[in-house]
DNA sequence: TATGAATGAGGGTTCATTCAT
DNA sequence: TATGAATGAACCCTCATTCAT
């Protein structure tokens, strides 16, 4: 008897991560612009040039496929995250950073921001997608605590709702996803920076 | 274009307005949680306590449904805003009372602004929700001038990019609605004014 | 707001009693002949002069149809050998008994008893299908304590071995559900009268 | 009928015999643990150690290799069957023989023997299966005569109903291969002993 | 007004099979 | 000989919708 294999073979993991990276850019390209639920199979086979089935060769599900797309992103926007609030800057930098930092990454997963930020709060109910809750308090905490830091150190002002203000902010910097265009006439660092003068200074004019 | 359906009894603009209103804030509510596409009739006839076929006594069809509430929504924040429009104040006055009202807005209808948020961008592109894109339209028109007029007074920052801020004053507004609760320990005048608090002066101290 | 009804509606269990039992001996029938797994969905609403989705206003699921014609056709059958069990007579006119009541039964469920043959070894490892294996125990348990009864009281030959006459009995009487056909020449009592008279004397003749 | 590929290498019948009998024993065992239709070739090749589509350099279809499986077996249980035939014995040492080589056949091919057992009745229908409507045709008349030339010869009880009988004698040999177990603490020639042992005398005592 | 039952289109997924390499 | 990728048909199931009662 030949030699068996009792792992189960799993293309979906290891082999030809270019394609797989090009077939998940389709797809999320395809979520963000119909929606997850309004998107059929089809459609993202239709758009990358082969059948529905085909699909299946290389995801196990068009859920799984989601759930790497939201995967891939949140491990990079950490990557980001992270190194901004390890260099323990003062809290009126770090919040810049992390501004600038969240619109570079508009800027590079465009589609992505825009599919987590329709989608996540139905998909966090689901276990397969408990990821999103453990990111979501990651990401509260650490604006949470800048914000509390700027104003125990008297950089913001002293009469804020930080939960408010977090909201306001937080909401501000991601829905910019649902009309940011990259390669348009703004860079990524140059609208953080109009935001960031709108937030921190507001719009009206100094007396 | 003529009338598809000449002979079709229509219970649905005539009779008992009460009933449909219920049937339709329990619809609005189930769309506003679940999503539009990801809610099926039989959710919202569950909730309505009856089964999916009786809704059809009430409404055409689930996207009939859904029109309506975005209509009736659309109508009543035209309403307030136009009533604001038509006062003429400064811009500074006109701004803080449009934001006021769009919270009022978020406070009566939260489920058809949740719904709005989430779904207006596919559904302009059918024709029956038009009417979305033309609100949208004058939507816009009547923020920009405001801010223009407010940037022309020297009232609002002279170096405001105002798109930018129209969409960034637009978004921090509306997406409100996601988190809002009504019946929580802020009015929604109370959050307006924290919100322009915010947006008119910034959040950093002033040096 | 109207009457909620949180309970899901569950046209499966409550209503129709005979719409259902109509239906899924249709679909014993057509599993019987061609396999569970070779069964389409289709095939089944074709037997019964309906659209394939209509089955599911009626069952969750093909497998849940599966499910419950097993399911009654062992509450039915364990209804006939408990009452034989719980008489306790001797064991050969258990045994007797048992076999005439096996023949009864493929008479009444031929479809269910052929499908339990072929299907029940896949089935129970399902966790769905459980009561299969629950139900070969006891099954298992009535024969042997009955056969070990009989070479006790030496009513049946000392040199049995009874797991083996156990298995040689039990197919014996099962298998015939894949040629019998109800309606034929020969009752079903008369078919356990010649069995009963080849296991107990054999077919030689006695010298 | 004409050819209907013609210009196809077929290294199916030249070359590497000793491959395809791994191959075919190795499809056999699955096919007769999940069942024909549940066994996807996907599954095959797993226990093969290589991937689906590499079983079709060695096979037609999956069909195919259930024909070769099941053409093989029969091939060999006939040659035995004939040998036993032409001997010319007597009904008693005819139908002792059948029984024993039946039983020396399960335990060389079993699973050829269990998939025989659970797919025939479906593949008969099929023109490609004919050949397993002839070999039955030619099964039974075995059988038969010989149980028939056993009344005559008053070696068999002559009330016996010969058609049922026959049916009792061939299922209960044949199910064997659904629990037997080759390398097990019965050989195959011990338990065609204890079944002729019941089947020609009864598990009843003799008084 | 509402129900019960059915329709029919389509959606996600599976799988035998093909074929260039 | 075997792989990797794709095909295409079919399958189970969902769901908006219809309609007689």
């Amino acid at each position: 008897m030949p030699t068996k294999k009792p792992i189960r073979k799993k293309p979906q993991v290891t082999a030809a991560p270019a394609r797989r990276r090009e077939l998940l850019d389709t797809a999320a390209e395809v979520f963000a612009e119909q929606g997850y639920n309004a998107t059929t199979v089809r459609k993202i086979a239709d758009h990358a040039g082969m059948l529905a089935g085909s699909l299946y060769y290389h995801f196990d599900s068009k859920e799984s496929m989601l759930e790497e797309i939201l995967r891939s992103f949140l491990d990079e926007l950490w990557g980001g995250y992270d190194a901004v609030l390890e260099a323990e800057s003062g809290p009126r930098e770090t919040l810049e950073a992390l501004v600038t930092e969240s619109f570079r990454e508009i800027d590079r997963h465009r589609a992505a921001v825009a599919i987590y930020q329709k989608e996540s709060k139905q998909l966090v109910a689901q276990e397969r997608f408990a990821f999103l809750a453990e990111s979501q308090r990651k990401f509260e905490k650490a604006w949470l605590s800048t914000l509390e830091r700027g104003v125990a150190a008297q950089v913001f002002r002293a009469d804020l709702d930080v939960r408010l203000t977090y909201r306001f902010v937080r909401d501000t910097v991601w829905v910019a996803a649902s009309w940011y265009r990259p390669g348009g006439q703004h860079s990524p660092e140059e609208i953080a920076r109009q935001y960031l003068s709108m937030v921190l200074d507001g719009i009206a004019v100094r007396e």
